[in-house]
DNA sequence: AAAGAAATGTTGACAACGCCCACTTTCTTG
DNA sequence: CAAGAAAGTGGGCGTTGTCAACATTTCTTT
């Protein structure tokens, strides 16, 4: 039976931002319009307009959702892990492999942050987001190795800062890599982990 | 006097990618159209088809452009350094102060390898990038502290992409941070040069 | 339950864009 | 100096984001 054609779509908004991950997802293009979703969803071109402001709050919406994807694959592999190094060397390599698992939506997630036309107040902006709890996780850790006195060397602030740059520019590295043409940076999970443990705890 | 209107530009290529630069340095957008540099330099609409393929050409041309503004900063300071580690450390410096003196070049250099319209052949665009002298740049300097048994504990791979990752990393982050809505991130040169010290040589 | 308000979806329109095509003008080179 | 290549032009197509005005449905309040 065809589905009744109702005038309310019903959910419009997560549907929107659920077809535009999915879009995201397949890797096609990194371009989606909101137009092109509309049509997917079988909703008028305008519609997505009642959701959201303008494009870019839309693809805040699901970088934000991206964020949340990121959080769980950092935590993926937690339970049980007492020791500081280790725990923070599995946040990281949790963080990597969701890069590589989402190259899209990742590189998305964070081209996003540029898109100046979504000017919400600072306010407004972190209360909705799941970012902070994704910096926390990291932060926490650390603060735990600090105050454990395992890590000696920066304060909170600037050690948590380097930790996430770390890998943060690692899966940038990885993901750009091809496109960018130069040797292929083809690093297996091991390879991957030890580079973190490396860099983290003892230097090149 | 008016100049005189020559039907041809004389140099329209270069004129774009100049253009262009200049637009994204403004800051004022990250979007450039070919239409409106065509425009801003008193040429019909189409006549930078004439001289880049598609847009995303034209993209790449300038991002190119970009990777040798970033070489030059790399390697500023440079002169009469000799100790392995030191050197580094500037290196690194000089790539962040790049990606904060340039904020939205640097983002289009790395949003341009996602740029799948582009479809250079591998040969065509290793031959024609200024990435991999920088990409060497670090390399050589990691290559000499591994000989001088200074670095010991990745392979020359993976000891590069450990450093580029987390310049690169720590330049994002900070570039991101206003937009992305946490904490200010507003380091220091000294606090940045500390942070490299640190994490390229003792760890956290 | 009826009425008014608020949410949600629709249609039409406009300007901008990338890019294709056919055409024109200028430069270069045999 | 002629022929062909290189560079620039104008028209046109399809797509997009976004605004305004209107329609329908649902919620709220009396």
């Amino acid at each position: 039976m065809a589905e009744k054609q109702k005038y309310h779509h019903g959910n419009l908004r997560k549907s929107l931002i659920k077809a535009g991950l999915e879009h995201i997802e397949s890797g096609r293009t990194e371009i989606l319009s909101l137009r092109s979703l509309a049509r997917e969803l079988g909703v008028s071109k305008n519609a997505p307009y009642r959701h959201f402001k303008n494009r870019s709050y839309l693809i805040k919406a699901i970088a934000d959702e991206g964020f949340s994807m990121l959080y769980d694959s950092m935590t993926e592999n937690l339970t049980g892990i007492e020791d500081v190094k280790e725990k923070l060397s599995l946040i990281g390599l949790g963080y990597v492999r969701f890069s590589l698992k989402h190259p899209g939506l990742y590189r998305m997630m964070f081209a996003a942050a540029g898109s100046v036309k979504c000017s919400m107040s600072k306010a407004e902006l972190e209360s909705q987001s799941n970012l902070p709890p994704t910096f926390l996780l990291l932060s926490d850790t650390i603060k735990e190795g600090i105050e454990a006195g395992i890590f000696t060397h920066l304060g909170l602030k600037e050690a948590t800062i380097a930790a996430w740059a770390f890998v943060h520019g690692l899966s940038s590295l990885i993901n750009d890599s091809m496109a960018l043409g130069f040797p292929g940076l083809d690093l297996t999970d091991e390879a991957i982990f030890r580079s973190i443990e490396t860099v983290l705890f003892t230097g090149l």
